[in-house]
DNA sequence: CGTTCATATGAACAACCATTCATATTTAAT
DNA sequence: ATTAAATATGAATGGTTGTTCATATGAACG
């Protein structure tokens, strides 16, 4: 079923974070600052999209990379937003 | 941001509606019997998939029949779901 | 070893969400 | 008007999840 995917990409935090990270390496400390938000919280969402494969991590001294696994995840991302933007969204009625 | 469309497909059981319902349309008890679904929960998700501009309703008489808004949320949910699968999940540990 | 930087983890809490049950609304037919 | 069929709604509940705070782990270096 694999619902993971789907919940993991149902965060915005962890879209901005994937967005952030874009086709670089971005270690913890840079993405914390980059989207201003606490360490230990984009470390919690960073570990949710690591047991989904979202992303990938390579240790290197005192400092963690991550790297979006694949190419195809900030494309499917730009097609939902896409797509979100297209849907008409009925409100209260 | 445009929450909605993602909250939306991260659950399964709109996922279902969503390809049940396909390329055709619905009425809310041939939905509930295809999935099995209490026609209350039906009914539930199918006001948010309505909220989030999914579906569209048209109502005949006493039915009314539902259809998946834009051929591109199918679309989507099958890449979404090729993706999936092509990610190394990786738990515990 | 002790210290510092970088990151991870765990507990706690609040907010949100899916589901169920019971009931209301709507439409058509007799 | 009554009844039945189809769907919608609301309250209640249990479970999940995002966030924060405090603390632990790990790695490098004096």
């Amino acid at each position: 079923m694999n619902d993971g995917l789907y919940k993991c990409l149902a965060e915005s935090n962890r879209r901005r974070i994937l967005y952030c990270i874009g086709e670089k390496k971005m270690c913890v400390n840079s993405i914390s600052e980059c989207l201003k938000m606490e360490q230990s919280l984009v470390s919690h969402h960073l570990k949710e999209l690591l047991r989904c494969g979202l992303v990938e991590r390579e240790r290197r001294g005192k400092k963690n990379y991550y790297k979006v696994s694949k190419k195809e995840i900030i494309e499917l991302l730009e097609s939902a937003r896409k797509l979100g933007d297209s849907l008409e969204v009925c409100d209260g009625g």
